[in-house]
DNA sequence: CAGAATCCAGAAGGATACTG
DNA sequence: CAGTATCCTTCTGGATTCTG
């Protein structure tokens, strides 16, 4: 069960409140779609700000700056400013964003290897 | 890369755009919050509407029957109604569901192993 | 080029009441 | 009890403009 609470076997019961109301933070800034993408599209290599937005197909200036500044604070990605002009702003996966990563990876499978049952089960339930 | 074209190494060029919208589709659809959290607390249980409503913590009535009809409408939940009187609704994750369930899984281990790292980088970058 | 700020239309989401 | 419908408020997010 992990929502009454979303972690385990942690030792301490006084800190194990704060720990989990900031897990569920977490949890709800990482859990969005944008993201995910933007943490997909980095990978393994440094973009720059236009870059990303060319890779996360749909996502507006607005959304990308506010997620990657969300994603910064949070210390899944490195933001890298050049003082020159015009600016140059590059963006890299920390660790723990490579990390994170992985899951998404895992959840892009996920989605490939059950396309077909999700597009009959959608055909089912819309009839 | 994975957002200029979501699902990798399909066979098809024809297919591949509507496979690859699809996928986006069902993307959309699974990462956010509130589905992942359902997913997360049905984990291999059956639980009544009421039960599951219990298990998330701060979600609506509206949000939980929105969500839940949307997993329903996916193939990830399995919705069995009781014809009784009060009536009895039981849900339960499909074997797709189950699958994306240990995704969900992965993000929470992510979680509560970077918490430390994340907590340190806020406090980095607020100040 | 990167991004901050403003504006505002439309979506998300809560509360409530009603039905089988 | 589960679900739908309605109302209404909040928030999301796009378009646009301005700055270093």
């Amino acid at each position: 069960m992990v929502t009454k609470q979303l972690l385990k076997d942690l030792p301490e019961d006084a800190d194990l409140r704060r720990a989990d109301s900031l897990a569920r933070e977490i949890f709800s800034d990482v859990a969005n779609k944008w993201a995910l993408l933007i943490i997909e599209a980095l990978g393994e290599r440094t973009l720059r700000f236009s870059e990303v937005r060319g890779e996360v197909e749909g996502i507006s200036h607005k959304m990308l700056t506010q997620n990657l500044r969300m994603l910064e604070r949070n210390g899944l990605v490195d933001r890298k400013v050049h003082p020159t002009v015009p600016p140059k702003v590059e963006y890299t996966l920390t660790e723990p964003g490579r990390a994170l990563r992985a899951t998404v990876d895992a959840i892009c499978q996920w989605t490939q290897h059950h396309l077909g049952h999700i597009e009959g089960a959608r055909q089912r339930f819309d009839a």
